[in-house]
DNA sequence: CAGTGAGCGAGCTTCCGCTTGACTT
């Protein structure tokens, strides 16, 4: 009998839902979308290949008709489907109930083409009641929130397809723009300008220890006014002139001032001047949402955006949270009443919230297909089991949901504040104290809020009274400094985008990836550093398509999607609007005229201040950024040099340094100079300068420019150098610093130089090494590549990059993990390495569980499963979910 | 096996959103 096939996006939700439909029903997944617009150009038909427009994708000129293509690495699934649409009585298109999961299903049915019923149905949450509800809510598909998909992927594809190109011929190839990145890094380029525009102010104040008479016990006050008036403090200060701000009546104490008053206020007496007691309340936050649990693991675990999804990932399919891609903060029936019960048990009746509370999604363009990120199941795992199953890092992350989720559904925290203000001759002081008086939610979980205004511990002063004398135990005088604001971490990015609508919860994490992958952004330490090719670009989009870049673009986009899938706005007119222009200029215009403007030489310059009539200026270059007077004078930037860093002063150094050419570091051969440079492949040392063909060295692999004296400088530029004879083929012995790294050759005999120098090496051990058996070609590539990337210091373990026969990957000795693509091997940093392992050890684990109970469950079949692994996926995924039954019921008792 | 800041082919690069690929060095 034929039974019924539902397709949903997820696997892992498939494998959910399989258990609650039971025999009749087959449910497979479709792994996202299945069709797209062509990506590059191999992807185009080859009968429209020679229209302009369809490199676009889209026939701008006949209604905006689109050509989709099947992806290469979607082809076996949609081969798959077809073949179960055949064999099914009827089709359940059950994808996500948002514009994207809409879209899906339309292109499902315009490919599978099925002649069998068809009906759409959406589940809110994965539980046996919400799926047999929807069962019986069946409806069609919602043309007009398609076709609001598509206007959403034809501006996106428009914007990003016609603009990027420009780039390309105005600056440098390969770069990029779009809606979602060319904000992202306007963002950062605005926060460094206000670094680079920012003036420090520097102010002092006094901190005082104060006793009651007679008491050793003492508590802190700070020096609040003087004469009446209030005292600077950080945020009097104009940040861009870095004086009082015009407005503000404080009064600037420096240094020498706040020592005067300190030594008279020594000589005085001190009283209380007022006490005033204040209740104060604070509520919990919503649980997890895609960007909450992005940034609270990077504040809290130091998680990467990607490490965090990754890892999340992980628990999903092991079934220990939710979804993790969401930006709904709603809670099930069934979260509730888990939630309720743990609260109880954990922390007691009394901590638990009278009422549920429902918190509002704040997000403005919140599709909410999902529930919020939460423990799965109707009862929570305890942190230990994910530990015991996936290891500490995934641990802690489920710990965080955890937490964060019961602590929705708790008490609010209350406590009192008591200000009291304390009056020494014509100064005043200001003491806090606090007491929590019911810590509630704060028991399971301290969000950033609370954990930066006020904590969670009481800071108590003694029982004062109004009027009483006391002691003045010491007073100090404090220097200050105003900070410029802070750059944003990948968390805050996250953040600010989302705040503004743009970006949804299954990009975030390549957002980040793609304005560093990019080069429009480095990492130091946890924050983000735009660099001087973010600037240039942000200032040429600022330019000429400041509609783009607008920070609302995404937002009034939202609402005319919002339009057109309520059927109120026709999708065509509204992108021949955005394309053509109606009352403005759309993008093609926009477009034609920057190509006829937009002059090269001043979209690569970025702007740093005049030198008498010159004007220095960082250009784009083609092997990157650098300094430039106008007059042919260039130098060189330091590598991750930051834009706030490059002041005038800075840039003059840097030039003045460049022109008087590289500091010789003594005589060599002939009383030639010896200098260190850095070309295009690196340091490298040079023999004399005016000669047709200068002698060059480069460096050895971990030598620095720094580290390399006359001494080590000479040895070098003896190379290649003949040690002797080999007297197994009687050929000279060559020792040589080559493209792969150093090197000696005896012939056609070579050896690539791991442990030894090759400054160092001598005869007897080049003829040993001559007569080892040759590493193979790749064992040799893989040697050379074998970089020490740094010491984890929490492992304290050593990590290493090196390249075997599946790429480049990093070791910390007993894990291996590959490099993904789209990292740049010569970029990879200690962080990049720990991530990506810690990601692996999480996936490790977790396999590891898998494997054991396959191995409880059927383990005569398990030799068996090893050899036909490949030819027989299906049967062994259907394994692996009777396994998992088991293991789950297990836990659950 | 080359040491920049740029002059020539030919053809390509690029967007945002959905989802998880392969398991070793």
């Amino acid at each position: 009998m034929s039974k019924t096939l539902v397709i949903v996006e997820s696997p892992t939700k498939a494998k959910t839902i399989r258990q609650f439909l039971g025999n009749d029903y087959v449910v497979e997944a479709s792994f996202g979308h299945i069709r797209d617009l062509p990506n590059s150009a191999s992807e185009i038909p080859e009968d429209v290949k020679k229209e302009k427009w369809s490199r676009l994708g889209i026939n701008v000129n006949k209604d905006f008709e689109p050509i989709y293509v099947i992806p290469s690495n979607k082809k076996k699934k949609v081969t798959e489907l077809k073949k179960l649409v055949k064999e099914a009585s009827d089709l359940l298109l059950a994808t996500d109930e948002d514009r994207e999961g809409e879209s899906i299903s339309w292109h499902l049915l315009n490919v599978l083409k099925p002649k069998i019923p068809v009906k759409r149905l959406v589940f809110h949450e994965i539980t046996k009641k919400a799926i047999n509800d929807s069962l019986s809510n069946a409806r069609t598909i919602d043309d007009n929130l398609v076709k609001a998909q598509e206007t959403r992927r034809f501006i996106d594809r428009l914007f990003g397809y016609t603009v990027s190109p420009l780039l390309w011929k105005k600056m440098i190839p390969r770069l990029s723009a779009g809606r979602v990145q060319s904000v992202a890094i306007r963002l950062l380029v605005e926060r460094e300008r206000e670094r680079i525009n920012f003036k420090s102010a520097s102010y002092s104040d006094l901190k005082g220890d104060f006793s009651k008479i007679g008491s050793n016990e003492t508590f802190e006050g700070v020096l609040s006014t003087v004469d009446g008036k209030k005292v600077a403090e950080s945020k009097d200060f104009d940040p861009i002139t870095g004086s009082l701000l015009k407005n503000s009546d404080a009064i600037l104490l420096n240094r020498e001032k706040a020592n005067e008053l300190k030594a008279k206020l020594e000589k005085s007496k001190v009283f209380v001047e007022s006490i005033s007691k204040k209740d104060f309340v604070t509520k919990p936050q919503a649980p997890f949402v895609t960007s909450s649990l992005q940034q609270e693991a990077n504040r809290k675990l130091r998680f990467t955006a990607r490490m965090t999804m990754q890892v999340a990932q992980t628990l999903y399919e092991n079934g220990f949270i939710t979804y993790m891609r969401t930006d709904s903060t709603n809670l099930s029936d069934e979260a509730l009443n888990a939630c309720q019960k743990l609260i109880k048990d954990e922390f007691g009746v009394e901590y638990l919230s009278d009422t549920t509370r429902i918190y509002k999604t704040q997000v403005k363009n919140a599709q909410e297909a999902h529930e919020a990120i939460r423990p799965a199941g109707a009862i929570f795992t305890p942190t230990s089991e994910v530990r015991a199953k996936l290891g500490i890092e995934a641990s802690k992350l489920y710990d965080m949901i955890l937490k964060r989720t019961l602590a929705s559904q708790m008490k609010d925290s209350f406590g009192e504040r008591v200000n009291v203000t304390l009056k020494c001759d014509n100064a005043t002081f200001k003491a806090v104290g606090k007491i929590i008086k019911f810590k509630g939610y704060l028991r399971a979980y301290i969000d950033e809020d609370t954990e930066l205004n006020q904590g969670d511990e009481d800071s108590l002063l003694p029982n004062m009274k109004e009027g009483e004398e006391l002691e003045i135990k010491s007073l100090l005088t404090l220097s200050h400094e105003t900070q410029p604001p802070n750059r944003y971490t990948e968390g805050s990015l996250i953040k600010e985008l989302e705040s503004k609508g743009i970006g949804r919860p299954s990009t975030w994490a390549t957002v980040v990836d793609v304005v560093l992958s990019r080069t429009y952004a480095f990492k130091k330490q946890n924050a983000l550093v735009p660099t001087f090719l973010a600037m240039a670009v942000t200032n040429l989009m600022e330019k000429d398509f400041s509609e783009l870049v607008d920070y609302k673009f995404t937002a009034h986009l939202e609402d005319d999607l919002d339009a057109i899938a309520r059927g109120e706005k026709n999708n065509i007119s509204y992108l021949k609007d955005f394309y053509f222009g109606n009352s403005h200029l759309g993008l093609d215009e926009l477009v034609k005229k920057g190509e006829e403007t937009i002059d090269p030489k001043l979209a690569c310059g970025i702007y740093i201040g005049k030198d008498g009539d010159k004007t220095l200026e960082v250009r784009i270059g083609k092997f990157g950024p650098f300094l430039s007077d106008g007059e042919g004078n260039t130098a060189a930037l330091p590598d991750m040099m930051c834009p706030d860093e490059l002041t005038l002063e800075k840039a003059k150094e840097l030039l003045e340094i460049a022109k008087k050419g590289p500091v010789s570091l003594g005589k060599g051969d002939g009383d030639k100079n010896i200098y260190v440079k850095t070309g295009r492949f690196g340091p490298y040392v040079q023999l004399g300068e005016n000669e047709e063909e200068p002698k060059m060295v480069s460096l050895l692999p971990n030598m620095k420019p720094d580290d390399v004296t006359l001494d080590i400088a000479l040895k070098l530029l003896e190379l290649p150098k003949t040690l002797g004879k080999f007297p197994d083929n009687n050929e000279d012995i060559v020792v040589a610093n080559g493209k792969f790294g150093p090197y000696i050759q005896a012939g056609k005999e070579t050896r690539s130089l791991v442990d030894i120098s090759p400054i160092e090496i001598t005869l007897d051990e080049a003829i040993k090494l001559l007569r080892e058996p040759k590493k193979r070609g790749r064992g040799v590539a893989r040697k050379t590549l074998n970089k020490e990337l740094g010491k984890d210091q929490v492992s304290e373990e050593f990590i290493y990059l090196k390249s075997g026969a599946f790429g480049p990957y990093v070791t910390n000795g007993k894990i291996n993990a590959s490099i993904p693509k789209g990292y740049n091997i010569d970029e990879v940093t200690l962080d990049d390495a720990i991530t990506l392992l810690q990601a692996r050890a999480v996936k490790l684990a977790s396999m590891e569980n898998e494997e054991e109970g396959d191995e409880n469950v059927e383990s005569p079949k398990k030799a068996k499963k090893t050899i036909t692994k490949k030819s027989s996926t299906k049967k062994s995924t259907s394994k692996k979910t009777t396994s998992k039954k088991t293991t789950n019921k297990a836990s659950k008792k």
